[in-house]
DNA sequence: TCAAATTATATGTCTTGTCATATATGTTTG
DNA sequence: CAAACATATATGACAAGACATATAATTTGA
């Protein structure tokens, strides 16, 4: 079928508009996007990171999440501290409220994540994800996935 | 492994924007995007539709794609006849423009499918788009997937 | 050492997409 | 028939994401 890669690619598509939808639910109580979420639990996990090498590990921004980031600075969940070694790089980290958002959106995505492993096998989706990480080897949100994934 | 879930979903969004953005620069010397590729190819193979109609066709756009209709429409790739039976609802057409448009999108779509398929087994992209409609069956997505591309 | 290149971040502008709401037309029902 | 309801589309306001460009700090190399 000639169909066949249109169809995959739409289905690609049309998981990823309904997952950003069900979670963008999920928190939205919280006061929080997808986008946010994952800025979030990137720093929570993965420590003060600059602005460059937070967009290392975030899939949902192909560029510098500098707007992203200074909107959740506003609300108060981010600081950023001056670096002495370079002094255009700044840190990030999460202030108090950032990691108490932090955990909550980390509750959120279990509990969506446990719908999904009702829903398909463990073994389905470990190989979905490989072959889609096979397919973006050679991307920048391949090199995300990786560095927040491993291989 | 508790990361599984997580793991699939951000896979997921990895491969969505990645395939975004190559077919973004394959159309964009057309001056044409994603989205509104969705819709012109929709309309050159549904024929007239009105807005909602074309609405359930769209993976894109989960509301009625009044603003993204109304920019191609501007383009002159697209014209609304009035509908007698209903005055709120018009007949939305390709001009020969978006016909053009519509033919130019499915061969820079072919390329982006070809260099699927090299990567990717049929078995494999068949069996990722069977097991996402499995998960999509009951969202609107699921239900464009299938307007789309049946069972 | 100093000009050029590189790097980190920021910002203007635009399209996309969502939510909430508005308006006009059509349908149903008391 | 008129009022209530439903439907089709439009729009204001905002976040997200991409691209191009700007600015400031650092590094490089002649």
């Amino acid at each position: 079928m000639a169909e066949t890669g249109s169809r995959f690619r739409h289905s690609i598509l049309a998981a990823q508009r309904s997952g950003h939808r069900v979670l963008a639910e999920l928190i939205r109580p919280l006061g929080l996007t997808p986008a946010w979420a994952e800025v979030l639990t990137v720093l929570d996990q993965h420590g003060p990171l600059t602005i460059r090498q937070l967009g290392g590990y975030l899939i949902c921004e192909a560029d510098h999440p500098s707007r992203l980031v200074s909107r959740i600075e506003q609300k108060g969940l981010i600081t950023r501290k001056i670096n002495p070694d370079d002094r255009r790089a700044f840190l990030l980290s999460l202030t108090p409220e950032g990691e108490t958002a932090a955990k909550a959106v980390l509750e959120a995505e279990a509990r969506l994540d446990a719908w999904i492993t009702k829903q398909l096998s463990e073994d389905d989706l470990r190989t979905i994800s490989e072959r889609l990480s096979n397919l973006l080897k050679n991307t920048t949100e391949g090199a995300s996935l990786k560095n927040r994934f491993g291989d």
